[in-house]
DNA sequence: TCGCGAAGAGACCGATCGGTCGCAAATGGG
DNA sequence: CCCATTTGCGACCGATCGGTCTCTTCGCGA
């Protein structure tokens, strides 16, 4: 009744998109911390509403169905995080250094969206249920994979990483010990999961690395370098 | 007839099992995969019923409420895959090579209960909700994550791993690696991502173990890694 | 075999679920 | 400013939710 006051500052522009439209992205935008926090089942229409402060006819006219809004949620809420987590990382050119700044951020980044990573939720949320829902975390997930696969085969090719390095294997592991972590530090409501997630996997990149040819030096640093080596 | 009934009633009796502690039993067994695939909003009184076969009235004659039960089948659920986990490992007592046979069990091993592991499910279905089952889900996890601690630290005691080992951490990176790794696992319908996550474990901890006192050195390891502490 | 307490069935309850629809108000191009 | 079109409200719907209660049936000790 009262959530109306948002409306008048779009009078200025986007010609493309009347008033509907706009309407339309609010209540994604509002809901989808909702469906991050509680999945699919578990918020209720009701809730949504509330929390966009637009009435059943208002959702249904943009929304033919709650799973609708539901993947557009999703969709909104993955694309928020991964902004959050490739923040900063844009000018980076070494894929290595790279991706241990992607490893930073998800660690140390407060999260972009209550509820913890949208990914892992569905996984979980839908692996059972909603098979459409469980698309689209599938596409994420291979979306996300094959973005770091390309960085490590990269640094392959470039002559940064050990030949035998898998580059798969590599993007796998880094993604599962992440979410893996995050899920135990949203239990504990604690940090520290995440922080040995961090530590391990980049003590763990450093040691598949070449060693920088100078001289003669044999590097041969077998385990936990500390994460001064050469940074290009 | 009457003393070979009463001596048979009085043996089995000793389990205080009247019939209806059966039925309770029955109940949890039928509903904690239930509750595992779809979440504790995600699944129906209906749906448990019918799982269990029993009418709404059997059901509420054990339980004082869904959520009752929702534990009852959380800690059963959890026994049951802990007890697979640990299969075959009561024997082995060097505390690495137990380790890495638990990494093999649950990599491994076909899930002893249908929809993934109800430490994960629980932890990312009730984060947000009940707080109860959220509660009994750190409960699972601490006691988890103890156990792996003392096997390391023993480990260390024993001067089979570097002092510079931090049995926290380690425990703490096992249980996110294969938790992480079971959620895309279970997301890809394919294991490769448990086998990766198992493979890079099991090199890590082999990593972290002091090379054989053979005076001849020379192993693998030939110039013994960088590490920073005395080995011991 | 009897009798009683335990066990379970299933009708019933109010609340709430996701979803529909008619209509009034707001919007915005001419 | 006008008026067709877009937008959103909210009463309403049948289904289903978790939960209660009464009454029959069953198990079991004596």
């Amino acid at each position: 009744m009262a959530a109306k006051q948002t409306l008048r500052s779009a009078r200025i522009a986007v010609r493309s998109s009347r008033k509907g439209d706009q309407t339309r992205q609010h209540i994604i935008a509002q809901s989808a911390p909702l469906f991050n926090q509680k999945g699919y089942e578990g918020c209720s229409l009701q809730e949504i509403m509330a929390a966009a402060g637009v009435e059943k006819g208002g959702i249904y006219r943009h929304f033919r169905s709650k799973e609708e809004l539901a993947l557009a949620a999703f969709d909104f809420a993955w694309a928020e995080v991964s902004h959050g987590r490739t923040r900063g990382l844009e000018e980076i050119e070494d894929p290595l250094l790279r991706i241990e700044a992607f490893i930073r951020n998800f660690a140390e980044r407060k999260p972009a969206l209550r509820g913890g990573c949208p990914l892992l939720n569905t996984a979980i949320d839908a692996d059972d249920g909603n098979a459409a829902l469980r698309a689209l975390a599938r596409e994420a997930l291979e979306g996300w994979r094959s973005r770091l696969h390309s960085l490590i085969s990269l640094a392959v090719r470039q002559g940064k990483l050990k030949t035998s390095v898998r580059p798969y294997a590599v993007a796998s592991l880094i993604i599962g010990t992440l979410e893996g972590a995050l899920m135990m530090s949203r239990l504990d409501e604690d940090r520290t999961a995440l922080k040995i997630a961090r530590d391990h996997l980049i003590s763990h990149i450093e040691s598949l690395r070449i060693p920088k040819p100078r001289t003669n030096a044999r590097g041969r640093n077998g385990g936990k370098g500390r994460k001064a080596v050469t940074p290009e």
